[in-house]
RNA sequence: CGCGGGGUGGAGCAGUUCGGUAGCUCGCCGGGCUCAUAACCCGGAGGUCGUAGGUUCAAAUCCUGCCUCCGCAACCA
């Protein structure tokens, strides 16, 4: 994947619901998604992160009704004093933010929706339904519960235990029922367009089992909070509909061509497990009737599990991601979650377990090892990258580590692991940490006679810190920035610009550079962790 | 019979697709080293892979039953 430098890498993440606050749940996804954004970019491709706000809806509605404001000006306060600051937190570099209120937004949904309509995948029709006056809002059989004593043989709201009246309504559906056999065809031609596999087991045998057409709009008479269904302005347009739309307003569908046929079709979506329908389902069943390419991929992770259980707001469970980086930083959230977990299953977090890995893995590991080599080098050779000898044996495996590392942690990043990445860039911080030990650089400074060996020992460990810099950059950028500077002195550019193609080079640090002072990367953080 | 994901040394996980020495990180025990953020390196103890049966020369890995935990249906990536 070397030869990547005119292709183009588009990802996306869900859209922040603006009702609530954020948690690491919501930190975990735009920190995937950013890591192998930033990966594509160090290989030279065009790389555009796509986040944002969702913000229509009746929730929303009532949400701001009730703190006696309109929603706008909620949604406004939300992403000013939450989102954004959350993307800051963990150190997201996302190259637009799009608000499912913005113009750009909203005008082209309805031009999206037009088209649909005129091409005859939208047609009026009538949703019967139980509705539950407390809830106002349908419910389905599932919802529903036997009513007990006085509403005896009646179905009743599992959450009011009051009785549902049938009401009917007229709607505008989407034809996704048509789409069965289309979307079907297409998880079989592109076999990773659902991932991982067990996501694509199971959107498969959700869509076998048959799709009905989907209710697109809401009356007016209910709420107005939302996108006015073009042809008919006493309806608007369902929630999910508009924000899945919010994926090509935000790169120019239907005003800026160019920018959106350079983008267009997404190269990876990602998305949590939950909401894995929407996008693996409906949303390409909307593409394909309005005629334009599906995304290469729509990837679902896990859940974070806090004590074995999902998270969850009712059980006080979330946890909010400045909790963390207040006390470890942002690189080593990102870290940490990206390491740890399995990227596409579940994961457990705990504090012992962040804890743990921060100090035997960043403090001990890779820290500690940029701290000792380039000691060495300003107590033994006044701060400048000495020049290397030959190589023997145990410096070329060292070459060869590194060389592999890159090789496999490239291959990884295609599989979309993101830990098999990080482990394959930390078998050269193992190694490095050893080949020190055997070398015993100490020793060798010793005598004069050693001198030309020292100074190879201490090239190859800068070298292999030259190449860390450039494999962990997309994980931890701001601890790698400090390191790259401190071992090329500022001479080879700035790492943004440093390709990942460059960390399977050997050899690229001049003799004579001199290198600066580096504080700890990661210092080690005393007794409590919470 | 609602759908789906799990049960592997003290903890957290990998391995199960294409059956054949049970692997990793942390923790624990012992040793080495001193350049470094009391960090680093080496060695060791500890599991027979939820359970009952089946297939096989051989199963954590395939098949069947059972037990059990978790998620979706109710805010939430």
């Amino acid at each position: 994947m070397s030869n990547a430098k005119d292709q183009s890498f588009y990802s996306t993440t869900p859209i922040f619901y603006v009702n609530d606050a954020p948690h690491i749940g919501h930190a975990y996804t735009e920190v995937a998604t950013d890591v192998l954004t930033r990966w594509h970019a160090q290989r030279g491709e065009r790389a555009f992160m796509l986040t944002g706000s969702d913000e229509h809806g009746e929730k929303i509605l009532r949400t701001a009704a009730a703190n006696k404001t309109d929603p706008k000006d909620w949604a406004d306060k939300l992403v000013h004093d939450a989102w954004l600051p959350l993307l800051d937190t963990i150190d997201i570099r996302n190259s637009d933010f799009i608000r499912t209120t913005e113009p750009r937004h909203e005008k082209n949904v309805q031009k999206f929706l037009q088209h649909l309509y005129d091409n005859g995948f939208i047609y009026q029709g009538s949703y019967e339904g139980n509705y539950c006056v407390g809830c106002e809002e349908y419910k389905t059989e599932a919802d529903l519960l036997e009513g007990e004593g006085a509403f005896e043989g009646q179905p009743v709201c599992a959450i009011h235990s009051k009785p549902v009246e049938k009401l009917k309504e007229t709607n505008y559906f989407f034809k996704l029922s048509e789409f069965q056999e289309p979307l079907l065809d297409l998880y079989t031609r592109q076999p990773e367009f659902v991932a991982p596999d067990s996501a694509r087991n199971e959107v498969v045998s959700f869509v076998r089992r048959g799709l009905e057409d989907l209710s697109i709009s809401r009356s007016k008479e209910k709420f107005d909070w939302g996108i006015d269904i073009p042809w008919d302005n006493s309806h608007i347009t369902y929630v999910w509909f508009d924000a899945l739309l919010n994926y090509i307003t935000a790169i120019g569908y239907g005003e800026d061509e160019a920018k959106f046929q350079e983008l267009w079709p997404a190269s990876l979506q990602v998305v949590g497990k939950d909401i894995l329908r929407f996008h693996a389902v409906i949303w390409p069943a909307m593409l394909m009737a309005a005629g334009l390419p599906t995304p290469k991929q729509v990837f679902g992770h896990g859940w974070l599990l806090v004590g074995g259980e999902k998270m969850s707001k009712s059980k006080l469970t979330g946890i909010a991601p400045s909790q963390i980086t207040d006390t470890f930083g942002s690189d080593a959230f990102r870290y940490y979650f990206m390491k740890a977990i399995a990227f596409g299953q579940d994961g457990s977090f705990s504090w012992e377990d962040l804890s743990a890995r921060y100090q035997a893995e960043l403090a001990n590991g890779f820290g500690n090892l940029a701290s000792r080599v380039l000691a060495m080098v300003a107590k033994y050779f006044d701060g400048e990258i000495p020049t290397p000898g030959d190589y023997n044996d145990v410096d070329q495996n060292i070459i060869e580590i590194a060389r592999k590392a890159t090789e496999e942690a490239e291959a990884a990043i295609d599989r979309v692991a993101i830990q098999d990445a990080i482990s394959s860039v930390w078998t050269l911080v193992d190694a490095l940490n050893n080949y020190i030990t055997v070398s015993e650089p100490w020793v060798l400074a010793k005598s004069e006679e050693t001198r030309d060996r020292l100074a190879t020992v201490l090239y190859v460990c800068s070298e292999g810190l030259r190449v860390l810099s450039i494999q962990l950059a997309p994980v931890m950028p701001k601890a790698t920035a400090k390191l790259w500077a401190a071992v090329t002195g500022s001479t080879q550019g700035s790492l943004d610009d440093a390709p990942m193609e460059s960390a399977a080079v050997w050899g690229v640090l001049t003799p004579g550079t001199k290198t600066s002072e580096l504080e700890p990367l990661f210092p080690r953080i005393e007794a409590e962790g919470n």
